[in-house]
DNA sequence: CATTAATCGAGACGGTACGTCCAGTCTTTTG
DNA sequence: CAAAAGACTGGACGTACCGTCTCGATTAATG
């Protein structure tokens, strides 16, 4: 019985990807996304161009692993009621948009991914779609205690949510505050409660 | 009043606008924007790159005018009830991003707009502006006919609809499809009806 | 009978002539005929490109009518004696070179002239030939009066006193001063003196 | 002792600088110095244009390597006599400047230098400086055997030959052949060899 | 004296080459 | 033997000038 690929020992060096994702993550916030070059990761990771392309494979790969690693998944602790609960994570999430690297680079890597399916796949499956899930459940145990109608598709409640703040936050043409993300919950869940209208 | 340099005379060439704005449509349909190159657009339009960086200073630039000029400002006919009126207009704007080239590229070109504040100003103004406006002053007159909640923001609403669209457009988690703007748009509206709750 | 072309008086502004010439000649001298431009010319002298190419058609033409009409044909005074007179001709064929805008700028002209056979031409027959001209008569009539060798060519004597000099100034391996001028003026008469050897 | 910066392993890829130096050398025999440019070395050479940046940085740091790498620095074997090694050496010269694609251009390149001081000390000092030193050995040695006078700078001898050559060549006033060498390499040796005059 | 056509300043135009930057690959030591 | 170092080809960048081509606005001889 040979040797696989996968018993292989990692001889992939820590101190190299360290170095490269930290450094990836500096310059983010330094000159942006879009200014961001592999090569300048590579000078501030005192890394050989190479060591980033054997393990990646582009700009955006790299960026992304520095986004599943740094953005904290901490939820902030439920409320007492829905709606509270909801709320908080909608000013978490506005604050992660306004006030990190990450957040601030977000809606340029989402660009990016339009035209990218393989990125927009990893985006969606391992960074989104966790923080989807979260909600998503929070969602189905309120249906299911009986304070959301039952006929409403959970993921378009999360959606009638989290789509004006990003449409807002992509195109600038109004504030996204905190006011703003609690009339949204307020408005969806005026809609959505069991027994309503 | 007195001639100003402003009203001189203007020596532009057509000519030479048409074939760069063509020759960019027809790129940006072929290649996508982040493939598109100022030399390849050049190079189509049998035209000296200088005469774009003249006139225009950008890729990004070149191809929000594109854009602003091909995009349709055409609505469709407002229909016997807002519901249906809003539903046509939501089942043309998810005609446009899947059907035509410009849409296809809407995504990347918001998404370089996040690093690039004139860009986005310009897309906000010029594009987005404008069609907002149209749904605005059609939810302004239902609101006046008292349909809608007088206690209502109109951007709100328009939020509240056209976000879920462009989240799930942007993502593409789910299927932007006609059933979904449907959904999309009775839920809204059953919240914001007048007599409602 | 008609006007034919030829017969039509010559429009040409003479006030755009002088200011294209002396923008020419002030900008040889900050920047050197390499880094000269037409349109840094056309610039400087308020004039439309066009009319500079209108009657000139290069760079090298209009430095080149620079040269001819600055350089000043003005010839030292004959001295007493064959060599005192050929001598202050080197003195001030090595003064020029060394302190004029155009002397210094003579070498790369000629360079320039070693791939265009027009500008050599005009070069040879408008610059070159009058100064020769005027040496070579001076020396023909000392042939006649019998202080040079009948036997010589007097083209081969020029180019005996002259090529040195050049020689020194193109590859400045040494110095090209009044005290080599003197050593290859006398070392020449020493070589073609009538009675000599 | 230790290793410095400057014994750092020599990376440059042989095969880049011949393809380099032989496409300069074809389109200098093709096009001319004038007209010959970077790109068209870097397409001809199938080389990155950054790698002749690299390791010369100009259009004339490139052909000058060419002319130190190219031209024979081979040498006419002496005569019998003084006069004949020397009209030896000029026919050689006036060979290589009439004949070869080298000597074609080298006129230019000198224009050129006018304007260069780092490229006329490098033209000097490793072209024109070997080839002088061994004519200069040679007059040193029949100088030293009484041929010559002692009285005489042997720099200055050599200036009177070649550069009437030059001279005729840089202006092409006058036919340069064996004849017009052999006459100056004649007049020169009657006016500098010993008991002469 | 008005007409009229060449010339003018201005500057946009299609192009070519510049010198730089970075992508992604390949090669040569070093640890 | 993987990683650092960095040279390599390739291609687009944005700039500088080239020489040509309109544009009205003089301007000077002619009709």
């Amino acid at each position: 019985m040979t040797t696989t690929g996968a018993e292989r020992v990692q001889r992939r060096s820590e101190r190299s990807r360290r170095a490269i994702l930290d450094a990836t993550y500096e310059l983010l916030d330094e000159v942006g996304y879009q200014a961001l070059t592999i090569e300048a990761i590579a000078a501030r990771a005192k890394v050989g161009k190479q060591t980033i392309y054997r393990w990646w494979g582009s700009k955006s790969a790299v960026v992304l692993d520095v986004f599943l690693e740094r953005s904290s998944s901490a939820v902030p602790p439920d409320g007492p009621t829905l709606d509270v609960t909801l709320k908080r994570r909608a000013e978490r999430f506005i604050e992660v948009f306004h006030r990190t690297p990450l957040g601030r680079n977000l809606g340029v890597l989402l660009g990016e991914a339009q035209a990218d399916d393989e990125l927009r796949a990893i985006l969606v499956d391992q960074w989104f779609g966790p923080r989807r899930e979260s909600i998503r459940s929070t969602l189905v145990e309120a249906q299911e205690r009986g304070e959301l109608r039952s006929d409403l598709d959970v993921d378009t409640i999360i959606d009638a949510i989290y789509g004006p703040l990003w449409y807002r936050m992509a195109f600038a043409h109004a504030e996204v505050d905190v006011a703003f993300a609690h009339e949204v919950v307020d408005a969806v869940l005026q809609g959505v409660r069991a027994g309503g209208s």
